[in-house]
DNA sequence: CGAACCTCTCAGCAAGCTCTGAAACCGACC
DNA sequence: GGTCGGTTTCAGAGCTTGCTGAGAGGTTCG
């Protein structure tokens, strides 16, 4: 079985080989780093540096789904967007885009069923919002039903952004939500609070691993608060989310 | 079961199999918008850019609806419906034109069971629109009964448009209206702004987000005035609809 | 031609969120 | 028991986001 480099099983296409990943951006470093990313979900994922070559290495690859980042040396990322319908029907498209640049060119993307997140990111969201695309799309095996992601009596829904604990409802502020889905992906895996400011915290975070001491003293008041604790500190080496007794 | 890519069950043909509609329209951007849209839907989607490659494709893919531009770098789209008919006769065609455009030759063809939009148009209005064309040619399977949406103690009737909640008729604009119709067919799901604007505001709308908010605060003021709120705000990604007490 | 309605912009206010710094706290080891 | 590094928590400043009232322009309808 296909798995992802942590462990746990990977998303796959429905035949069970690896889903196909396109990452197009003329920023190098960038590039690499989404790349890490996605392979770390047991993806297989090629890259480009602008138009040109991401539709040579779609007309080869014939990815599910392409990153895709509005601003290219060549051309823009809609112009590619079309091509890459000619080349592939049903490519689910995920667009990296500038904060202020959002309001007037992401118009219409949307609608089609693809999606963007606006630099600075973070790999989570990336992660998760192609997740979310290629279920959507079908191009996934579902692995459980839906989106629902569950330990122990603790539940999230990420399309609606629900959290519950046995049955009550939780309130989370967005980077709350965001590193507690982080937490729930991985499990019984104690998670280093430099994992979790690579993965949650935007890449260009300037601040320390303070913070996530901070976010999960947040989390703990409301995903433990009274009942028995499912996260715990192991001192020197960072976090765990645990079910309660097994 | 063919679904649709948000998840919600496709409209299908009485077989099962996805419904064929093929997109006329000179405009690419356009086209790519509409093609996207109608794929969300979960509806087996091809373009023409004229006349004759209209024609060329209807011969191929056979299409229950057609989406068809009234003008053309070829032809017009009376000519165009005129030999799509002698193609496959019971085809229903939905037009686009301009909003000065000919309103009696129009008028002569929406007798014949089909329907028209003017331009600028939003997708949510293309889509509902060819919904109940297909619906009401028996072309499509009824999944529920009629066109009405239900969401909780909320009602829709769509071919009235009329709302109601808790039995109490709700008198709205029509951009309230189809923002209504928009979360309601998208119940228990964070629809972000940008996803709002693209969908339910024209295609070629300049403005900011902002509306969205306003027209929310609109919305609640109608829907939710006094009652228990259905339209919950997540703070940094959109809104929800939700039953009460689900 | 006027009235009613609808849509959208603007701007101020309110609330919520994120992060910093400081201080209290804890466990482990001498 | 004391010390020290790591951890938790509190309080608050600064910023972002969302809500809403007022009103301008446009459209529809009588």
């Amino acid at each position: 079985m296909n798995t992802t480099r942590s462990g746990r099983p990977a998303l796959t296409r429905p035949d069970g080989t690896p889903l196909r990943v396109l990452v197009v951006d003329d920023d190098p470093d960038l590039a690499e780093v989404l790349c890490g990313a996605l392979r770390y979900e047991g993806w297989r994922v090629h890259s480009a540096g602008d138009g040109a070559a991401a539709l040579a290495e779609a007309r080869e690859l014939m990815p599910d789904a392409v990153v895709l980042d509005v601003m290219l040396p060549d051309t823009d990322g809609f112009t590619v967007l079309r091509s890459l319908h000619t080349v592939k029907p049903d490519v689910c498209v995920l667009f990296l885009t500038a904060r202020d640049a959002v309001e007037d060119r992401i118009a219409g993307i949307t609608a089609g069923g693809d999606d963007y997140v606006t630099k600075p990111f973070s790999l989570e969201e990336v992660v998760a919002r192609l997740r979310g695309l290629l279920r959507r799309a079908g191009m996934a095996r579902q692995q459980e039903e839906g989106p629902r992601l569950i330990v122990g009596d603790l539940v999230m829904d990420e399309d609606a952004r629900e959290v519950a604990r046995a049955g009550e409802l939780i309130e989370l502020s967005p980077t709350e939500f965001e590193l507690l889905r982080f937490l729930m992906r991985n499990p019984r895996r104690v998670l280093s609070k430099t994992q979790i400011l690579d993965r949650v915290w935007s890449y260009d975070f300037g601040g320390r691993a303070h913070v996530v001491e901070l976010y999960i003293s947040y989390l703990r008041k409301k995903v433990d608060a009274g009942r028995e604790p499912m996260i715990h500190t192991v001192r020197g080496s960072g976090y765990v989310l645990k079910p309660v007794s097994p």
